[in-house]
DNA sequence: AGCTAAAGATGATCGCCATCATGAAAAAGT
DNA sequence: ACTTTTTCATGATGGCGATCATCTTTAGCT
């Protein structure tokens, strides 16, 4: 097994690394890539498995090579777009400013997974939800060294606070017919986010 | 036994206006009732009509007695739920700490439709979005009312950070797979609500 | 008491969708 | 070059669910 395994791989050095394999690995990757935004933004049960397929030109026959199911997909495509970890780029005010803004708020299928995904993943299987899980962890690790806070307690707390106000506040701002409210909803709880529930949180300011 | 029907059918006659029409109407209270529960713990699609008319102990033919699609139902059946009001009646802290308890958590049927549909509904018709509209209108001034800062303003942030945070923090706590990081979504996130980082805020005490 | 209309039951219809069976074509391995 | 895999396409199959047509019963009226 490994000697085969050997072999083959000598053997792939020198001719030009197998086409097909390279191919099929880039079509599964774009599976996910298109299923992923689907799924943000119609849902699961909304995205059937012949529109994915036709989003990339294929039929739907090819999906069951790469899947084993529907099911499948969901927890491959979640756990996908969970691990973009897209906003780790930024410093926490300006992921804080692009997150809340009506930006994000209108991109469903491009935005942030969880907020747009998480309440669909309340009914799938529990792999689905751990992938979801898995982000809110990194996801609140992630902000939790980004406050200000004296203590890793009150800096946790802020991260946790935030960062159901950012999901909550996503969620109801795109729901909204009334677009004031909408905008209300976001503005208020960046402000209410940086500025603390009370006014006395430490602020937040853009590092120079 | 159908004598003695007629007989009450006959006294009722003037006063009572037709029993058959209260029943109708009685059904179709209940059926919005039960429409109501099921689409909070599954979801509008993965409810069909025909499990909502059992659940009355009905078939799937008479529905449409009743409602004119699914979609209309959908429509009604959140208008029906988001006009419960369901917390007005306690004080703000208490239903802050119902709120985010597990007990709301662990009771999607019967819990808040704002946190257990707003996500759905963003790809519902606008006149179901609409509903959830109200009911986000409502709750924002009732909460707006119950914060102790001085000016309108900062009440109104106040609230609208708090109720993003507990619809969002409700969301999370329910997708989470670990127990531990679920409870601690709802514990911190109510502790920011209260008391903020540094517990400088204005608290809010149960009021005696 | 008899007539009419409506509520609900029964049983299609129709379309959508996940999944599978089979086939063709091209790549990987010998 | 030949054989074996493997990838994707084509074309079922089967189930589920919304909607509708029709029938039965009974309320509501005269």
């Amino acid at each position: 097994m490994i000697a085969i395994m050997k072999k083959s791989m000598a053997r792939m050095e020198k001719s030009e690394m197998k086409v097909s394999r390279e191919q099929m690995a880039e079509n599964r990757r774009r599976i996910l890539e298109a299923a992923s935004r689907l799924f943000r933004e119609k849902g699961f049960e909304a995205v059937g498995v012949a529109e994915i397929m036709k989003a990339l030109g294929l039929t739907h026959g090819g999906f069951y090579g790469h899947f084993s199911s529907k099911d499948d997909l969901i927890v491959q495509a979640l756990a996908h777009a969970v691990g973009e970890r897209n906003g780790a780029t930024l410093s926490l005010p300006a992921y804080l400013e692009e997150y809340l803004s009506p930006r994000h708020r209108d991109n469903r299928a491009g935005g942030c997974p969880i907020s747009g995904l998480a309440a669909d993943t309340l009914r799938q299987a529990p792999e689905a939800r751990a992938a979801v899980t898995d982000g809110v962890r990194v996801q609140l690790d992630w902000m939790s060294e980004k406050f200000p806070e004296a203590t890793e307690a009150d800096r946790r707390r802020r991260a946790i606070g935030s960062w159901s106000a950012m999901v909550g506040a996503t969620i109801l701002a795109r729901v909204m017919v009334d677009p004031v409210l909408s905008e209300e909803i976001l503005t208020e709880t960046l402000a209410w986010i940086n500025d603390g529930p009370g006014q006395q949180a430490p602020a937040l300011s853009e590092p120079q």
